[in-house]
RNA sequence: GGAACAGUACUCAAGUGGUGAAGAGGUAUCCCUGCUAAGGAUAUAGGUUGGGUAACUGGCGCGUGGGUUCGAGUCCCACCUGUUCCGCCA
């Protein structure tokens, strides 16, 4: 959500900002935004006018009740029915139009970084930077589930039988994997600096429609029957609702966590649930980073962000590459966004394990996270970026790390978490 | 899950339908005193959204949302949160 002001004094750099993201279509509601936003401040300040007439009308009659003059007071209770009449129609057109314009403000995109590749859709993302050696294995790497059914590690019929398509049973050692490799990127986040969080589960369904549209929901959460509560699909939704309508602390700031929590996904929509596998599930755990900070740090931060993913996978084997979303493909609420994405040597391509975002002000300005600062009150600047998410992740880890016996390495920073083991098999 | 009570400023708290939501503590600034203690004065109801070049000014705002009323912190309903008791429980 754009600050209203700036389609007040500038249209024109909106719209701007509407084309170099291909959503022409769009181009409309800037006017339509831009006059509804004076209708609205029309309403608003005939319906204050004619509230504060009432008030003031109300008032007297007390006076009136009080030296027994009850003519004059229903003389006066008349007149203030004359304006509720008017009032009546007047505060449905205020809400109305109120309501239009929100709604429009929704639909109208962030602005976008200047440094933002302009690009039409998703094939026209630019790689920013490999990390490591993109290298084939001397054999023929078979699929993930197989790898992991070779280990005894995982149990896909019995998931489809007790819950349905899209969940697993981890088992053994690839499921202690799994865990081990959440704690040790717990721990590495907590090195860096960031404060640890375990968040909610669940969510209000105000929190829901706080942080996502209604598309959204529908084709992402869970509702639990009979309860105002939703399975949250990513731990950012209960950590971006801990700040909702709030005035932080400028001295506060910045707020740097990293959270852990399950995550529940319809995966409703496109794609849907279609590969086999880990790739694409209903459930997964994952470790998040997310920083609310002044305006003016928030690109420095996205920096950061992404490149602890990139230091974490590195430092786990598994060669990266970074890959910066043109304008098209750029979620409405980003001003600017970073896949981290991990080689695979059976696919022999990169795929996404991690996202970074940088919401700038616009996340902040739609659920009232605002900043008491020094120089009065401010919205302050939003950012999240996957540390890790298992089990997809692994299908990387396994790829990179396996051996053509079938036994997969323990790199060395993972093996206090696997009880010093240096391989499985 | 059941019952009782509560929710007003940074904190405590008065306010059972009528002008401008008391008071105390705390905090800030100032005064007094050689210093300290004590004392005194002033400011502290946030916030938000309109109008106006501005000085200024209107609306909304007492946990949240509705309702009753000319008028609601106050009455009614629902919800949220907290405390205590009971029940259940890793």
């Amino acid at each position: 959500m754009i600050d209203i002001a700036l389609i007040r004094n500038n249209k024109e750099f909106v719209k701007e900002n509407i084309k170099r993201k291909f959503q022409d279509h769009k181009l409309p509601l800037v006017d339509k935004a831009y006059e509804l936003d004076i209708e609205a401040r029309k309403y608003i300040t005939k319906a204050s006018d004619l509230r504060g007439k009432k008030n003031a009308l109300s008032k007297q009659i007390g006076a009136l009740y009080a030296a027994k003059k009850v003519e004059e007071a229903n003389e006066i209770k008349k007149q203030i029915a004359l304006i509720d009449q008017e009032l009546l129609d007047l505060e449905v057109e205020e809400e109305n139009t109120k309501k239009a314009l929100k709604e429009i403000m929704m639909k109208i995109p962030n602005i976008i970084d200047e440094t933002v590749p302009i690009g039409k859709d998703d094939s026209q993302n630019v790689e920013i930077k490999k990390y490591g050696e993109p290298a084939l294995k001397p054999f023929e790497v078979p699929y993930h589930v197989e790898i992991m059914e070779k280990l005894h590690g995982i149990d896909l019929d019995s998931a489809r039988k007790v819950a349905g398509n899209g969940f697993y049973y981890l088992m053994g050692d690839i499921a202690r994997l799994h865990s081990a490799i959440i704690s040790y990127a717990r721990d590495f986040m907590i090195d860096r600096g960031f404060t640890y969080v375990v968040p909610p589960f669940m969510i209000r369904s105000d929190v829901v429609t706080g942080v996502m549209s209604f598309e959204e929901m529908d084709a992402m959460m869970y509702k639990i029957e009979n309860e105002d509560l939703y399975l949250i699909g990513t731990s950012e939704h209960s950590m971006i609702g801990k700040f909702i309508d709030t005035i932080l602390d400028e001295k506060d700031l910045p707020y740097v966590y990293t959270s852990y929590s399950p995550c529940f996904r319809k995966e409703k929509g496109a794609h849907g649930i279609e590969e086999r596998g880990v790739y694409r599930i209903h459930q997964f755990e994952k470790q998040e980073m997310i920083v609310v900070c002044k305006p003016e740090d928030s690109k420095m931060w996205f920096e950061k962000l992404y490149q602890n993913t990139v230091d974490l996978f590195r430092s786990l084997d598994i060669p990266v590459r970074t890959l910066e979303c043109c304008s098209g493909d750029l979620a409405d609420l980003k001003s600017k966004s970073i896949d981290v994405e991990a080689w695979s040597p059976r696919q022999q391509k990169y795929f996404e394990v991690g996202s970074c975002s940088n919401l700038t002000d616009a996340q902040a300005r739609r659920l009232g996270i605002r900043v008491n600062g020094e120089k009065g009150k401010y919205f302050a600047h939003t950012l999240n970026n996957t540390v890790v998410a298992p089990p997809r992740m692994l299908i990387a880890f396994l790829e990179n790390n396996l051996n053509e016996d079938g036994s997969v390495n323990i790199p060395m920073v993972l093996q206090p978490y696997m009880g010093n083991k240096t391989k499985i098999k």
